[in-house]
RNA sequence: GGGCGAUUAGCUCAGUCGGUUAGAGCGCUUCUCUGAUAAGGAAGAGGUCCCUGGUUCGAAUCCAGGAUCGCCCA
């Protein structure tokens, strides 16, 4: 029957209209965006057209169902609707309802998600859900996540958007698993990009313009600046949802942090494995800092250098070195000539001169002119020495230098002889020192002729104070060589040079005094460490990561720079050196108290050298320490650990070591940030846990992608190309933004991401989720007395089905979640949502009209198991939902994910079955549309090919079946043979392995058997006997695999072994019920033409082709109950209409005549 | 120059242990059904699974080489 409601209630009382949520939530969110940057404003200012639409057909839409499908009870007092709105601050604070089956509030079937979620989080920061979240876990096992430090001195882009959204959801999902997850903020905020900022900002080029400005001041912008765009950091982190205390977030330029830095740095120190040493680092020399490798790599670029050939005449011999270098300005700091041991060496004779040089080389190096006289290895050169120096240096006479050897040199370009000048290369310096050329420690020993700025010193002879790099000193230096006689060629080569991201000079390598942590010595530690983390995606653990950690090299922490965490390193004038631990110990030692221990304050204070018998004051070195140093000791800096839980005197080890015993602290079960953080933030927390405690930080890592624009291009400001997040949170949601990220793609393959690819997910997700839910508000309102009704209903087959669906769902997402993939996860809920709206909530509508309970609490338990599901995923629209469906706790964020005893028991065999039966519908739509039969014309039957389980299967949803067909009867057959002919195939899969390479022999031999045969002996259980090529074998049902051939002269839809037919003869009592189908059709689209509302009475006059009046005639009781007619009379007869001033049109069906007279009852 | 990853329909992406005719969503065409759903359903068009070679009865899938893109490193 058609609606009771509607009918019943039609002449209900009007009431005001309830103040709904999307009302709250769309003044929430106009209030709330007056508070975003301009842009933002102006954004969603220039878009009111499109939301005043939205709004006004809201209205409109809800006003009509409100009179439609007004309640039973009434909702004269708006309580239930409107005042329940006002939430009640406190723990478990539910909703008021009028009874916990009945929804709190009206949805708006409109509703406009970003409002919504202000709304939303108006109830969490009400109810304190966070912290609650946390709270209720008391005692609970913890789960540990490690917030990585953002820097706040630029403002948060999409790509921060990303990591957050991965940062919230598994922290969310451990929660509601029972985890006690609790999630500190941090901020990072020392270090050179800090220090860019402020010395863009005020002008300053150089260290010296730092130092004249001042320290003190210039480190007290760097303070001011770290925060420049933390209240707009803070103000996304909760508008996308991100759980985690801000206010309680640990800064690496606190006091506490610093010392706790200071104590790891003192451990390390005290376990020897900190050292001064000489390396070799890229260096601007215009800048007069050294770079970190992440600034070399921003500043790559191809460039055309002049290369060399210069020969070396070794000692007492006739023979020269052929060696080769593209940097000629480093051959006045030449010691030696490395060759490969194993490398084999020709020794030529070149027009008067015999020259040696790799093998391999000698073509391209000489041409066709050279005459090899002679070979020898890389070892037979080793310890033959050369007559020297290169270039004339000052106090320097002419003196022999060694031809060493090196595992670097390759044959791949040049002679395969290198010049060595240790300090402008890390393997020249590396060689020399393994020779004793050099000594590490000791700057001495070391020939470098090039000053800090660049220029030579005045040691190399006629040079004396030019730049190393100007292009003119290149072709001078060139020149001397030829006139020397030294020159062999000179020849362009082009390669990728590092050059200064920040001025553009090219660098140069330059070996350079600098504080140390030998890693290196750790490195199996390190590695087995890294063995004990769950990587995602996996082939980060052994890949880039373990590859890094392979080829793992000291830590050079120091930074001669100025914000930053001072090296705590004091060093008296006889060298000696003292780590201090403490700020205690600072004190004790020094005798002064400081407030803040950053430069320059702390570089003032003097200790007394700490070694006997030395009586010099220590002061401290000028570094600071590299803030990759900083965030590797967040684990512990972030409590002040040691210090917070030490209760006296400097002995920290007992409490250090209570704090890796505290699973509540130590190791992270979880960290998340980008794929670039593998030598960031991934190694120093690895680095430094493992130097401390000797074990991994941290069990799952999850490794985040790079975001590009739509065409796969790196997003830039200067492209134009950005994507800002406010600008998709105002438009779309932060539950669409999540959405996105979550279930577009694997995380770690980067996305190419648009606006129009979240407004996809939000229209095929969040909005098919939205409709559901207000389907189901929308008729519960109506129905509140089922509603309340006792819990006897029983649930049908499609009631068990769509709750073992939800069950099935909840097992994989959890499953799945677990194992970080929420990817696959999230899609599993899109594909649950999209059963629920276009199969369960189609297929049940009618129960809905006429009020069975059991759909009701299905509909509702499933719905408030998939905001459960989606609670990780989409926190704002998961948490709407439960709060208006169930709302017992004060959040859907409070409650225990839907796993095991919670959900429904599975019924894996009425899934199966609903999967046939709806590939069955699927078949005998085609069938109809093949047919070209429109679905209101009812057929008497359908033929269905079913066997074994299939036919139990859609035997138990034939009703489903039946309507869905719109046929009278679904009939089975078991063969094939009604709808044609079967064909046998041979299945590869099991016989492939059997027959091998007689394969296609087999089966062709199956192919070629009687099929009817094949299915009766299928059907009956018994073998099939082959031959193949001499080998017997009896085929059983799995090995073949039976098809349907093609019939003639029946509509016929077939897959596999299953087919669907539809009797396509259509007699006249069929024909007069599609016919009436087809007038009740005609006659809903003249109510609406006439303006009608949905529940208004009519009294109808039909008149025109007898075809049609005579079906009318036959279906006048179905067509009055669908059509709301009060009256009907339906004839074909001239004046058959006596109102035709009411209403009244003329349309066509099947090419027949009908005219259409209706006019409002009761008018 | 080296390492890692990616490459499947116009677009965004799935694709299990190597197995029969490679899938989905969006978009497009046609039809259809609609008073929760700017929705749903059916059909159609659209594919050199980046290329070449190899292994195999059989390769999108495994191996080698190459191309292109991205990231990391030099």
């Amino acid at each position: 029957m058609f609606a009771g409601g509607p009918r019943e209630h039609a002449g209900g009382q009007r009431h005001p209209r309830a103040d709904t949520a999307g009302d709250r939530a769309r003044r929430l969110g106009r209030v709330a965006r007056d508070d975003r940057p301009a842009d933002v404003r102006d954004e969603a200012e220039r878009r009111p057209d499109r939301r005043a639409r939205l709004q006004g057909r809201a209205a409109r839409y809800g006003r009509e169902h409100r009179r439609a499908h007004r309640p039973r009870a009434g909702r004269g007092d708006a309580g239930a609707a409107g005042a329940v709105l006002e939430p009640t601050i406190g723990r478990h604070m539910a909703v008021e309802r009028k009874h916990p089956l009945i929804p709190a509030r009206e949805v708006d079937p409109r509703q406009e998600l970003p409002g919504l979620e202000q709304a939303v989080l108006e109830r969490w920061r009400e109810r304190d859900v966070f912290a609650e979240s946390v709270r209720t876990r008391e005692g609970a096992p913890p789960w540990v996540f490690y917030e990585g430090p953002p820097t706040a001195n630029g403002r948060p882009g999409s790509h921060h958007v990303l990591a957050r959204a991965f940062k919230d959801i598994y922290p969310r999902y451990k929660t509601m698993r029972g985890y006690r997850v609790q999630r500190k903020g941090g901020w990072d905020c020392h270090g050179l990009p800090v220090e860019i900022g402020v010395e863009q900002a005020l002008g300053l080029k150089s260290k010296a313009d730092i130092e004249a400005y001042g320290i003190e001041r210039f480190n007290a912008k760097c303070r001011e600046s770290v925060f420049e765009y933390l209240e707009e950091w803070n103000r996304l982190t909760e508008r996308i949802g991100f759980w985690v205390d801000l206010d309680d977030a640990y800064r690496t330029l606190d006091e506490t942090y610093i010392e706790s830095v200071w104590w790891a740095l003192a451990q390390i120190s005290r376990k020897g494995l900190l050292y001064e040493g000489h390396k070799v680092v890229p260096y601007c020399p215009r800048c007069g800092t050294a770079l970190s490798s992440h600034e070399v790599a921003l500043g790559y670029e191809d460039v055309v250098d002049p290369s060399v050939y210069v020969k070396v005449r070794l000692l007492d011999s006739d023979e020269s070195l052929l060696i080769w270098t593209t940097t000629p300005w480093t051959l006045p700091g030449n010691v030696a000539i490395a060759v490969g041991p194993e490398i084999e060496y020709a020794r030529v004779r070149y027009r008067d001169e015999t020259l040696i040089l790799a093998a391999g080389l000698v073509e391209r190096v000489l041409g066709d002119e050279a005459e090899v006289v002679g070979s020898m290895s890389g070892d037979d050169l080793i310890d033959r020495r050369y007559v020297g120096p290169i270039f004339k240096l000052r106090g320097v006479g002419q003196q022999t230098y060694p031809v060493i050897g090196g595992t670097f040199v390759t044959t791949e370009d040049g002679t395969g002889l290198v010049h060595i000048a240790p300090a402008f290369g890390e393997d020249d310096f590396g060689a020399a020192a393994a020779v004793g050329l050099i000594d590490r420690n000791d700057a001495a020993t070391l020939l470098n002729p090039v000053r800090l700025d660049g220029t030579y010193d005045d040691g190399v002879v006629g040079y004396e104070g030019r730049f190393v790099k100007d292009p003119s000193l290149t072709e001078e230096l060139i020149s001397d060589l030829d006139a020397r006689g030294l020159l062999h060629k000179r020849e362009d080569y082009e390669h990728s040079y590092p050059h200064c991201w920040r001025c553009g000079t090219p660098l140069i390598y330059y070996a350079k005094p600098s504080w140390y942590i030998a890693t290196s010595k750790l490195r199996e530690r390190m590695m087995a460490a890294n063995e004990t983390v769950g990587w995602h995606p996996p082939h980060i653990k052994h890949g880039r990561f373990g590859d890094w950690l392979r080829g793992n090299v000291d830590w050079a922490i120091s930074r001669e720079r100025y914000w930053g965490t001072p090296l705590p390193v004091w060093r008296c004038e006889a060298g000696h050196t003292h780590t201090i631990g403490s700020f205690a110990e600072l004190e004790r030692l020094s005798g002064r108290a400081l407030d803040d221990h950053h430069r320059p304050f702390v570089d003032d204070v003097e200790l007394p050298c700490s070694h006997d018998g030395c009586h010099a004051r220590m002061h401290r070195v000028p570094e600071v320490i590299d803030v990759w140093f900083d965030s590797g000791a967040m684990p512990f800096a972030q409590h002040h650990v040691p210090f917070a839980d030490a209760k006296t005197g400097e002995d920290l080890s007992p409490a250090a070591e209570s704090f890796t015993t505290d699973a509540a602290r130590f190791p992270a079960d979880f960290i998340c940030e980008a794929l670039d953080q593998t030598r960031g933030w991934f190694y120093s927390l690895l680095a430094v846990s493992t130097l401390l405690f000797e074990q991994a930080p941290y069990r799952n890592v999850v490794c985040l992608g790079l975001i590009t624009d739509a065409e796969g291009q790196k997003m830039s400001k200067s492209k134009g190309n950005v994507v800002e997040p406010w600008q998709v949170i105002d438009k779309f949601g932060a539950d669409a933004f999540r959405w996105y990220f979550f279930t577009s793609k694997q995380p770690w393959d980067g996305y190419r991401f648009s606006e129009e690819a979240i407004g996809e997910g939000v229209r095929l997700f969040l909005k098919q989720l939205w409709s559901t839910y207000f389907f189901y508000v929308l008729y519960a309102g109506a129905n509140q007395d089922v509603l309340q009704a006792p819990a006897d209903a029983l649930p049908a087959d499609l009631d068990r089905w769509a709750r073992s669906r939800t069950a099935a769902v909840a097992e994989l997402v959890a499953e799945r979640l677990d194992a970080y993939d929420a990817t696959t996860a999230g899609r599993a809920i899109a594909e649950l949502v999209d059963d629920l709206s276009n199969w369960y909530v189609r297929r049940s509508r009618r129960r809905f009209w006429d009020g069975d309970p059991a759909a009701f609490q299905t509909l509702r338990e499933c719905l408030i198991n998939v905001s459960k599901l989606l609670a990780p995923f989409c926190p704002f629209i998961a948490d709407e939902i439960y709060d208006n469906l169930e709302g017992s706790l004060a959040s859907v964020h409070l409650c225990d994910f839907p796993a095991g005893e919670a959900l429904t028991e599975r019924d894996e065999q009425l899934e199966e079955a609903m999967a046939i039966a709806r590939e069955t519908v699927r078949l005998g739509l085609g069938a109809r549309a093949q047919a070209k039969i429109k679905i209101r014309q009812p057929l008497a039957e359908a033929i269905v090919v079913a066997d074994g389980q299939e036919r139990a299967a859609i035997e138990r949803l034939s009703e489903v079946v039946r309507e869905e067909l719109n046929v009278r009867r679904v009939r089975f057959v078991e063969a094939a043979d009604e709808l044609g002919e079967y064909e046998a195939k041979a299945n590869y899969r099991t016989l492939g392995p059997l027959f091998g390479k007689e394969m296609p022999l087999a089966a062709e031999a199956i192919a070629a058997l009687d099929p009817t045969r094949v299915a009766a002996a299928v059907r009956n259980g018994e073998g099939i006997g082959i031959s193949v090529g001499g080998r017997e074998h009896t085929l059983t049902a799995d090995d073949v695999i039976l098809t349907m051939k093609a019939p003639d002269g029946y509509s016929v839809e077939r897959e596999g072994a299953h087919a669907v037919a539809l009797d396509l003869h259509i007699d006249d009592d069929l024909l007069r019920e599609g016919r009436a189908r087809e007038i009740v059709h005609a006659v809903q689209n003249a109510r609406k033409n006439a303006g009608l509302a949905v529940e208004d009475r009519i009294e109808l006059w039909l008149d025109g082709d007898e075809a049609l009046t005579d079906a009318a005639q036959a279906h006048g009781d179905y067509l009055a109950g669908e059509t709301l007619a009060v009256s009907l009379k339906a004839q074909h007869a001239e004046g058959a209409i006596p109102y035709p001033s009411r209403y009244s049109e003329q349309t066509e069906i099947e090419g027949l005549r009908l005219q259409i007279a209706l006019r409002k009852h009761g008018v």
